[in-house]
DNA sequence: GCCAACGTTGGC
DNA sequence: GCCAACGTTGGC
């Protein structure tokens, strides 16, 4: 049996990386994240599973397109490069510690779902749903088939 | 292996 | 800009 397609969260502040970005360049490797539990979810990802794009640290965070993923893992340039912010002395070629996969660019939503609007939603998408957990930081972060489909018909409501 | 210190994330 | 939450580091 093959494995049925998955759904993931990433996290990606605009001013930094915004779904606008991705739409201009279409495709984009995942770089920088520096969380071991962020790097294994990635390390889960199978080729076409579905992405939710999430605008952190901004006016209004929230879900703002869908992407999808466009390779496996494989390691980050940045944690060799001396010159980069994500630069890790500790990864060697040999042994890199940190993987990123390519994203792919798939639409904008009509509209921002924001976290607020999300959070008034925490009963039916579970207590267990890593973006609303009290004190979240995870950047990358695994979403149900079901949440996913709630997800997305927020878009059109309201 | 414990845990204090430190750094970072990210909502507000 | 503040700060709660939490992951990582490193001394012991």
């Amino acid at each position: 049996m093959t494995p049925r397609r998955r759904y993931w969260l990433m996290k990606s502040e605009p001013d930094t990386f915004s779904i606008d970005d991705l739409a201009r360049v279409g495709i984009e490797p995942w770089n920088g994240v520096r969380n071991f539990q962020a790097r294994n979810f990635m390390r889960q990802m199978q080729v076409d599973d579905g992405v939710l794009f999430y605008h952190s640290n901004t006016d209004v965070p929230g879900i703002a397109g869908i992407a999808r993923v466009a390779s496996t893992a494989y390691p980050d340039e940045t944690q060799f490069d001396p010159n980069s912010d994500y630069y890790d002395p500790r990864s060697t070629r040999e042994n890199p510690r940190w993987d990123l996969v390519d994203v792919a660019f798939e639409r904008k939503l009509e509209r921002v779902i924001p976290l607020e609007e999300i959070k008034r939603h925490a009963d039916a998408l579970g207590e267990d749903f890593a973006l609303i957990r009290r004190g979240n930081r995870l950047s990358v972060l695994p979403v149900s088939a079901a949440q996913w489909k709630f997800l997305l018909n927020l878009e059109r409501s309201e």
